[in-house]
RNA sequence: GGAGAGAUGGCCGAGUGGUCGAAGGCGCACGCCUGGAAAGUGUGUAUACUCCAAAAGGGUAUCGAGGGUUCGAAUCCCUCUCUCUCCGCCA
């Protein structure tokens, strides 16, 4: 959520800003500067007479004590009136800051300055394409051939015990599962992160502070009985580990890392691209998350890219990164780097990580902060992240693009975490 | 699921209707003391909004959350949330 003192102080590069998003109702920034300003003036008149009635509740007081009966009574007499205005100042100040708040929750994050204009996905901008296009074997397949021809991944059960898009792993497949789980996290520990085990469960206060809610409600599971949510990425609960906080300065940069299974119920997708495991609503994730002063944020993007890079490098796949264009940029973000690894048999580029700078945004709404030592005031902070790899689409790479006429062979790199270095024979 | 106890500042803890943003202690910051440190000692030490050009200073709110009683609530009443103890159930 942006800060109503930041619009105050620019609305116009506020606006300017908020178009490179494509944001289309920028006449909310007028509305909120006025909400803004209404609140000022009804706050102003409620305060005055609040610190009137103090004043007379302390002079009843000081009557009482002195034994004047008659002076209190006619002093309570003038605290009636007082006590109306009090209410009907308090009702309009209750709905001004609601409505207030609602105008502020609908305005997405400001994009960073390298962002660039566009609206669609051919809009952004590929940064790095890194690796060649393997050779693959006369009739390669796709990896939902793959996985059933050597029993990886069965898609029927995973329909029948609940539905699309909640595959079963089996056998090798499952172990390559595992392994890729492990390689993460043991990559991200390398690299300094804590690892965290998280509640795959949140409760609303949680998904709205990381932005899930309240506009992306349809896009998670919800748990009606209990009012919790199951979480779309461990970026929820990770990030929320930190909610009204105030960190000291010399804590910084927080640095944690958790695997988790991910829910999503994406509704309204359907063909190609959700075949397999292209789009699915349940998949593994390890998730990298760094809260970090505001002056050097930009840098530990720029980290946390170079350490999905090194993922993608040991696997060898081959992959590009796209800084995204306004258009396709998530509401809460200020920059994102998408990472995309190339599907030789489906020949296409699956995304496999998306690394952003939040900034401030998430952040207001986690009242998360440090104690800035010179100024002795607290500052909001900002939160990055990134995934350290998201599973599903790497699997199917990995098949694809490893597959030869008699099996499929496993990067070097994993070799450490599984007891076979070959599917097939 | 049954019975009971509780939730106060960074932490511990006092406070059962008035001058309480809240005693005291710990911690922390700065100063004094010291050759240096410890001990001792002095001062300071919440957040948000707001008034003022700014500083100084002032106003309002906040003692788990929300509502109520009252001229006045940390303190009384109601609802909710959470924590703890005992019993039951259970991986």
């Amino acid at each position: 959520m942006l800060e109503i003192n930041v619009i105050r102080a620019n609305p116009d590069f506020i606006k300017e800003r908020l178009s490179v998003k494509n944001f289309a109702h920028l006449s909310l920034i007028d509305t909120a500067l006025q909400l803004d300003e209404q609140r000022k003036q009804i706050q102003h008149k409620l305060d005055a007479a609040l610190n009137q009635l103090n004043n007379l509740s302390k002079e009843v007081g000081a009557a009482f004590k002195a034994g004047k009966k008659d002076e209190a009574e006619a002093l309570k007499a003038q605290t009636s009136t007082l006590k109306e205005t009090i209410t009907t100042l308090e009702a309009e100040a209750k709905q001004n800051e609601e409505t207030l708040q609602d105008t502020l929750v609908q305005l997405p994050n400001l994009p960073h300055q390298s962002v660039p204009k566009g609206k669609t996905p051919d809009d952004n901008e590929v940064v790095t394409t890194w690796g060649n296009t393997p050779q693959l074997p006369k009739n390669a397949l796709p990896h939902w051939d793959l996985a059933s021809k050597y029993q990886l991944i069965n898609f029927e059960l995973g329909n029948k015990i609940t539905g699309a898009g909640f595959p079963v792993y089996m056998g090798k497949g499952a172990q390559l599962q595992r392994a890729l789980i492990n390689f993460f996290l043991r990559e991200a520990n390398a690299a300094g992160y804590t690892e965290i085990q998280v509640p795959h469960v949140v409760n609303e206060a949680s998904a709205y502070a990381t932005g899930q809610l309240p506009d992306k409600e349809g896009q998670m599971y919800h748990i009606g009985l209990d009012g919790f949510y199951l979480i779309p990425t461990a970026e929820v609960p990770l990030t929320n580990l930190y909610r009204d906080e105030i960190l000291r300065e010399d804590e910084l940069p927080v640095k944690v890392c958790g695997y988790t299974p991910c829910f999503r119920r994406e509704a309204g997708s359907y063909g190609k691209d959700v075949r397999g495991l292209n789009r699915l609503h349940q998949f593994d994730k390890v998730e990298i998350v760094q809260i970090q002063h505001p002056d050097a944020s930009y840098n530990t993007l720029e980290y946390m890219v170079r350490h999905v890079a090194g993922l993608l490098q040991q696997l060898q796949l081959p992959y590009r990164i796209l800084r995204l264009c306004g258009g396709d940029m998530s509401f809460a973000s200020a920059l994102t780097y998408d990472f995309e690894v190339y599907s030789a048999a489906q020949q296409r580029w699956l995304e496999v990580s998306s690394v952003s700078n939040f900034e401030t945004f998430q952040a207001n709404r986690l009242k998360l902060r440090y104690k800035d030592p010179e100024t002795k005031k607290n500052r909001l902070l900002h939160t990055l992240n990134g995934s350290a790899l998201a599973l599903p689409r790497i699997m199917a790479a990995l098949l694809e693009n490893n597959q030869t006429e008699t099996g499929i062979t496993i990067p070097a790199a994993l070799h450490p975490y599984l007891s076979f270095d070959r599917i097939g024979e």
